[in-house]
RNA sequence: GUCCCAGUAGCUCAGUUGGAUAGAGCAACGGCCUUCUAAGCCGUGUGUCGGGAGUUCGAAUCUCUUCUGGGACGCCA
């Protein structure tokens, strides 16, 4: 709705503009004055305007609110204030409509159609060698939101997890649990260069030694080893997302693209289209041709290919599944690869525009004021089901959820721990649960609520800050997810929790006046419902008591 | 040496097409429960926006320079 009055008034504004003989392209657009006695929306146009038309914003700003239609638009007021900016009051019966729009909508409230391409986002591929750890709780916290934010603003999406099955740290898993296993019959583990020392390891040795016994002690039990520990590995990963409310659509597996000749074609190619060359007795891509700093390595001395080769062919994989854009989040430690992959990706003649790289910074925990960087879990760096059972998933989707993408992060586990009462994603829930407990509070005293569809019996003053909040939602995700922010849904959530508490300290909701509490309650159900909406974009879960 | 991210209140962070007096939470202090959940509300204080220069009507935001912290720079994955 909100958007529809904004969008007429833009196009009201720009025939306006068009009369003061504004002829280049500006795009007006119009934010929520942080001092809201500035009024409900304001624009800057006037003053971006100042420059052309040479006169002072003040002035334009004061030619361009006379014409404006009042009455059409359901504006009350519209002024000049401070440098330039014009200041729109709209009615506010008109925009208390919103909660009944709400109502009608339910969980669709919010819906935008910004596009109806295809996206695929690719996040937490992690290697099936270990347990998730906290980077890949950020990494899949960020691209299960953004998922859903997406999905929220019409777009087809797609959540894929690529397993790295086909490369060298695979058979390095194989052999470590190997090693493992030998050592519980007594033989020395030897744990070279580039295996697993994690203690997950041990735990599939053992489990190993459980299900077949010495078996695999003196013939070569490689193979089983390999696959079984992957296999763990793997359904270990999928159990902890899913605690994690993440699911992926697809789990696209690196080995079926050697298995299927994709590599190879690939390879072949770009080979046959002049993009390689020889060097050292390794096969060189010319990424440089495409912007990168140096060539790269697709064949190594020894034949066999770096990481980067199946990769081109698994982003020419998805390209080729339609997509129309690729959305990749990774770790801070491939910032180095941006360059490189969407230059390779220009060379099989793909479109490198179509890639979006977020780059997710470092997390450190933080407990007693220090670094924590030891799991007990793993013997190494702490893992995500470490931090799930220590503050629950919701606690930790939020926090991660309230931070931009490219801030290094600290987890403070004391704040997290110890005083999980002041931690957001409560207060966010409990607004939630507030409302439930309002209509249990009903059922107990058998009063019947019946929905109203227009309010005269409140003071709608009071619920300003309500109706204005509500009318955001659909800016917000229109906002986080053309921008690829979903904090600002966290941010969201919070400030829709905040006029909720407010209200509810402030004004009794059930009372002797069935008129008016039938009006309030049918406004707390919309607020309800955006709350759950919007901790629902964030992975979040609510509480209907707490 | 090159590149990326960060530097904003005591702490954790917002502030992303340059705009109004730079904002939240936590921490601190003062009020508010005979009444729907006080995990709440209301109020108070807090800033060389790392430093310096520039661009302009206007800069936390853009440019240059510089300092600090973290990370990346492989025929690793």
């Amino acid at each position: 709705m909100i958007k529809k009055i904004l969008d007429d008034l833009k196009i009201d504004l720009y025939e306006i503009l068009k009369s003061l003989g504004v002829n280049e392209d500006v795009e007006i657009f119009f934010e929520v004055p942080q001092d809201t006695n500035f009024g409900d929306f304001s624009t800057n146009i006037a003053m971006r305007l100042a420059k052309t038309l040479r006169k002072s914003p003040v002035m334009i700003a004061k030619d361009i609110i006379s014409r404006i239609d009042v009455a059409k638009n359901h504006i009350i007021k519209v002024d000049v204030a401070g440098a330039g900016f014009i200041n729109f009051f709209f009615d506010r019966k008109f925009l208390s409509e919103v909660i009944f729009e709400v109502l009608k909508e339910k969980e669709n409230f919010g819906n935008i159609k910004i596009s109806d391409e295809k996206v695929n986002i690719e996040f937490v591929s992690a290697n099936p060698t270990g347990y998730l750890h906290i980077a890949h709780g950020r990494g899949a916290s960020y691209g299960d939101s953004l998922s859903r934010i997406l999905k929220k603003s019409g777009y087809n999406v797609t959540k894929e997890h690529y397993v790295n099955d086909g490369g060298n740290q695979i058979n390095n898993l194989g052999f470590s649990i190997q090693q493992r296993y030998f050592e519980l019959f007594g033989r020395d583990a030897k744990m070279e260069d580039g295996y697993y020392h994690g203690k997950e390891i041990i735990e599939i040795a053992k489990m190993i030694k459980e299900e077949v016994g010495d078996k695999y002690l003196d013939n070569d039990g490689y193979e089983y080893f390999r696959q079984r520990g992957m296999d763990y590995l793997l359904q270990g990963l999928k159990d902890d997302l899913k605690d994690f409310n993440v699911e992926f659509d697809v789990w696209f597996s690196e080995k079926s693209l050697y298995d299927n000749g994709e590599v190879e074609k690939t390879l072949n190619q770009l080979i046959k289209d002049n993009h390689t060359y020889e060097l050292d007795g390794a096969i060189w891509l010319k990424t440089t041709d495409y912007n990168d700093e140096k060539d790269r390595v697709l064949v190594k001395s020894d034949k066999s290919l770096t990481y980067l080769t199946p990769d081109i062919a698994y982003h020419k994989n998805k390209l080729s599944r339609g997509y129309d854009q690729l959305i990749d989040v990774l770790g801070a430690d491939h910032h180095g690869y941006i360059n490189r992959l969407k230059a390779a990706i220009a060379c099989v003649g793909g479109n490198p525009d179509k890639v979006h790289i977020e780059i997710l910074q470092m997390v450190r925990v933080i407990q007693d004021g220090v670094e924590v960087k030891m799991s007990k879990r793993s013997g190494k760096s702490i893992t995500l089901r470490d931090i799930m059972d220590e503050v629950g998933s919701d606690a930790i989707r939020y926090m991660y959820s309230a931070k931009a993408l490219s801030t290094p992060m600290d987890l403070d586990l004391d704040l997290a721990l110890r005083q999980t009462n002041e931690n957001p994603v409560y207060y966010v829930q409990y607004a939630y649960a507030r409302i439930a407990s309002l209509f249990r509070m009903l059922k107990e005293k058998n009063i019947e609520f019946k929905e109203v569809s227009s309010f005269t019996n409140i003071n709608l003053e009071k619920c300003d800050k309500i109706i204005m909040t509500l009318l955001q939602y659909p800016l917000v995700i229109e906002e986080a997810a053309l921008k690829r922010l979903p904090h600002k849904i966290a941010q969201y959530a919070y400030s829709l929790a905040s006029a909720l508490h407010s209200y509810y300290n402030d004004e009794k909701i059930i009372t002797e006046n069935s008129l008016e509490t039938n009006e309030k309650l049918t406004m707390m159900k919309a607020v309800q419902i955006v709350l759950k909406d919007s901790l629902n974009l964030l992975g979040v879960n609510v509480k209907e008591k707490m």
